[in-house]
DNA sequence: GATATAAAGTTATAATATAACAATTATTAC
DNA sequence: GTAATAATTGTTATATTATAACTTTATATC
């Protein structure tokens, strides 16, 4: 089941099929799934709240890489090339597609609150823009639709809530 | 007329309504619309091309101000804040928004040849979020639409444009 | 005109991202 | 299996974007 701001979910399983996926993801495209992208996935996955790319250095460290930028960015490049990881823009940070191999457009709806972000796929979302485009005679090459806001569980609760980055993490 | 990618237009009339609007709105809502405010409104309003902050700076040199990045910055924010100025993020870049005082979302289509950007209101798209949004119980604060691709003109033509920065320019 | 407030000037630095080249590892061709 | 090739990673340096903190100047209020 898909993420959908829930707090108690097996966040281990969704570690769990998104290497899963990626593994199969990187094998049909024949590309290499080397240890330093697979951690770098692994990584952006410890939660649903997307991270920026020097968050995720010092883990990188802990695991025994090298850890300076361009490590990390290259493993994102590469993620985000195979479609496993987006990069949020409001936020200068990523996160792990929920959707691996979807085509088109995916909207992201991101708590200012709690931090956590879905990632969703809207058949009328979709034809909206593509009718809008069409209209104007522009050819979509991508989309960036990020909206901010307070979640579900953050608008029903008055105490301020922060993600955890801990592995088990709130998810769906 | 709202810009569309056409190539020709009074963009000096862009200019001059841009202004205009803003002295009107920054009075309505008892701001002070200072003269190095007006100038960034002004440069931003050069093109219909959205520009990061520090390609500001020179201009804003040369007519006599500080041209340290917080004054752009600052100059920028308040912008923002009356709704006279956007930020694409997926290029950290600002333009001038075609609609001010306009309510709730709207949408960019970024040319990533001729680098043009024009900002579109779409009721459909408004309520296609509204109805994904209120399906997850999700409080829309701000939303950030960009998409990204070939304009009309683009398209069509095979020959590389690229954006002019002088005054008189594509808009509509 | 004195006081309070807002804006702009100034210096320094933080945060994010990439360029360029060297070293290593994996793949392919023989 | 070894040499040649290509892909990946390591490493150093730097570019780009944005903000913090404090000072000075201008504006508004009394
Ligand atoms: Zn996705
Ligand atoms: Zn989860
Ligand atoms: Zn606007
Ligand atoms: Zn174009």
């Amino acid at each position: 089941m898909a993420f959908t701001f829930q707090s108690k979910h097996d966040h281990g399983s969704c570690i769990k099929s998104a290497l899963a996926n990626a593994e199969q993801i990187c094998a049909d495209h024949n590309q290499r799934f080397t240890k330093i992208r697979r951690l770098v996935l692994e990584l952006i996955w410890q939660s649903h709240k997307p991270l920026g790319a020097y968050e995720l250095l010092p883990a990188i460290k802990q695991a025994g890489f090298n850890s300076a930028p361009p490590t990390v960015y290259r493993a994102l490049e590469f993620l985000q090339e195979q479609g496993l990881v987006h990069r949020i823009s409001s936020l200068n940070a990523f996160i792990g597609c929920s959707h691996p191999g979807h085509q088109g457009s995916s909207c992201f709806l991101i708590c200012d609150q709690c931090q956590l972000a879905v990632e969703v796929e809207s058949p009328v979302l979709a034809s909206a823009i593509g009718d809008l485009s069409a209209e104007m005679g522009f050819v979509i090459e991508r989309e960036h639709l990020e909206i901010v806001g307070k979640c579900r569980h953050c608008c029903s609760s008055k105490t301020k809530e922060v993600a955890n980055k801990s592995p088990n993490i709130p998810c769906g």
